[in-house]
DNA sequence: AATAAGAATGATAACGATTCGCAAAGATAG
DNA sequence: CTATCTTTGCGAATCGTTATCATTCTTATT
């Protein structure tokens, strides 16, 4: 009973708090989200959350995918090409290497490059709501 | 005659430089993009278009523009929302401020910010190819 | 200038990702 | 357990973009 994880379990305790009604596609996309340590598309999220709960249906996951975003408890992606990317938002703050050959994403985070980030903005006039940083990469040989 | 700007002759001139052919419609386009300021779509860029050649179809306009990517003329943004928007390469290299309340972009340019990214890449074993750093922002009280 | 050969075009259909409309099923408070 | 109000699944619709294909243009060659 109870296969949910901890993850799992607290972002279900978050979605009540929240007024939001938890339902049987809710969690099954809410565990898969939270075993993915990739950054899965809708799609993909459909298929894995489908072998929990066979009835959840592509629209649920995309409108689900929306409630969490707006609840803080998921964040999405738009890397090139393609569709929407999703990851749980229950880690630090990170912006994205993206290998061009592999596809592989790769996190990581520097304070330096958000201070300077804020100090442009500020500088104009204005202050960063949300930024995004990808870097497109390849191995070096 | 020849109402095409300096901008528009030299894009034309790389262009046969580059073996592309020259037509009405590209030529149309070229000087719509060497007029532009803005970051315009493609639906934008029709618009404009077909006031200087009525001909033009967003076909076109959508073919000619991955053509002038590919031949380094014209780069391509997806910021959020919406579709792809353009703006002519024949300016330094720089990144985006988008107002999140008007919509406006604005240019910026950081030499540090782009140390630190080839830095990071480098630590990790990659090389950058290109990046993306989009600021959302808003206007300071 | 006329021509041949290949490339570019316009119109429209097709596409992938995402959202919408609606009737039916489900969750929660009382 | 019931009433109420949400969420769901399905399929149609939408948006931005690309593909198809017959026709028209460019351009190099005469």
């Amino acid at each position: 009973m109870g296969g949910e994880s901890d993850k799992t379990e607290k972002m279900i305790a978050a979605l009540k708090k929240a007024g939001i009604r938890v339902t049987r596609q809710r969690i099954a996309l809410l565990s898969v989200l939270g075993d993915a340590d990739d950054h899965p598309d809708a799609v993909e999220l459909h298929n894995r959350a489908k072998e929990i709960e066979p009835s959840v249906s592509l629209a649920t996951v995309y409108r689900t995918l929306s409630v969490l975003e707006e609840g803080g408890v998921v964040h999405r992606h738009a890397f090139d090409g393609g569709g929407a990317r999703f990851e749980t938002s229950h880690e630090e703050h990170h912006d994205h290497i993206l290998d061009v050959d592999t596809g592989e994403v790769i996190e990581f985070q520097s304070d330096k490059i958000e201070q300077l980030q804020d100090k442009i903005a500020r500088e104009l006039g204005y202050e960063v709501v949300h930024h995004r940083l990808e870097l497109y990469c390849r191995k070096k040989p």
